[in-house]
DNA sequence: ACAATATCGCAACAATGTTGCATTAAATGA
DNA sequence: TCATTTAATGCAACATTGTTGCGATATTGT
């Protein structure tokens, strides 16, 4: 008995802007995006059922946000190990391109998934303090 | 003007807590064990102090949860990229050896710190489910 | 169009983290 | 040792973030 899941307004709308957007957004960011357009408890919602349907994925910010992203650039090389880039300022989370990585486990161990993030300062960020 | 920091028993207490767990807390992992020693509000004030004082460090969990550890041996190389291993089952959060990571960030962006870690299985939970 | 039911909005709740302020207790020097 | 300074605590109140139940609504297959 499968489940169908249906597109809805929200679900169409909070794709639109995680898929437009050059970083990772978290709830908050979407909920301000769309402001009265949905309940706060749709996005949730939303976001569970398009992480189910693998239409974006979650990423674990270094302050604990959870974020989302359908970041192309990921998905391209989603089995590898890439590392994601999470600025200290502006909260942006990026893929880092030619960062493949190769990790061994201790004899014994399974691996299931990599979380790999460096925080640091974006470009954007370094130039604007420079000003 | 430098800010004194005091040893207080709710320092020590949170600090010996940490220091003789076999992986790293949380701050609900604390609350729970010290009971009725101390306030919530205080634990987080210690978490802080402990954090700046560079007792202990912060590791974000996989599922966003932060946890704090004095990992003797992420010490030992804490200046290095290195990666923890997390285990989904036991929870058990260590530092994997012979992993150590070349990062290499775009041009103008500035390293602040690396967040590394794998999750899976540990040996011995592997181990105990195939009994 | 109609029926089935996935999804929504709302309210209420739970968990987690923060802030202000009066009180307590470390650390220091007399 | 004792008084002084002020870091740290406890408490209450608040803020943020995430969850759950349920009646109402809207999407989808027929």
């Amino acid at each position: 008995m499968k489940k169908n899941t249906r597109n809805t307004k929200a679900k169409a709308e909070i794709l639109k802007f995680i898929n437009s957007s050059t970083r990772a957004v978290s709830h908050l960011d979407i909920q301000k995006s769309l402001g009265e357009f949905c309940d706060r408890v749709t996005i949730y919602r939303v976001l569970e059922r398009l992480t189910e349907e693998k239409s974006i994925h979650r990423i674990v910010n270094v302050d604990g946000v959870i974020n989302y992203a359908s970041c192309s650039s990921c998905a391209a090389h989603h089995t590898h190990n890439h590392v994601h880039f999470s600025c200290i300022n502006c909260k942006e989370l990026s893929c880092l391109e030619n960062n493949e990585i190769t990790l061994t486990l201790p004899e014994g161990y399974q691996f299931k998934e990599a979380f790999l993030t460096v925080s640091g300062v974006c470009k954007e960020c370094v130039d604007r303090s420079l000003v």
